[in-house]
DNA sequence: ACCTTGACCTTGG
DNA sequence: CCCAAGGCCAAGG
């Protein structure tokens, strides 16, 4: 059978969203080490951009609280929700942005 | 098919 | 750390 694209980007979905699932509760990682996992392991390239939308669409639950920017800045218009859940979590904070030096996790 | 948007990143100042 | 510029790429208009 022809390849097909549209099922790659929907393996790295999966796969994207089921490294989510691995962050543990008080540690957090960025779009960007995902995507650079995501890459590694999958079938397709993925970006950090393409991380944040497949979140953002994704159907089933995940905890998106704990993926965070480059600088540990929370996503705007969600920032008070993820800094709630991360105080939750006992996730290490500095100000509104979580402290990747202590709370960095990669899979 | 072109243009704009967006839960982004890196580099340079 | 902040800002600006350039790069990235799928989706929607």
């Amino acid at each position: 059978m022809p390849l097909d694209a549209s099922s790659d980007a929907d393996a790295s979905s999966r796969l994207v969203l089921d490294l989510v699932d691995q962050v543990p509760a008080g540690r957090a990682t960025t779009y960007g080490d995902l995507a650079r996992f995501a890459s590694d392991l999958g079938p397709a390239r993925v970006t950090a951009r393409m991380v944040g939308r497949i979140m953002a669409t994704a159907e089933r639950d995940v905890p998106w609280w704990r993926v965070v920017g480059h600088d540990g800045r929370l996503p705007p218009g969600l920032c008070e929700q993820a800094l709630e859940r991360l105080s939750e979590d006992g996730c290490p904070l500095r100000g509104d942005r979580v402290d990747l030096r202590r709370a960095r996790w990669s899979p």
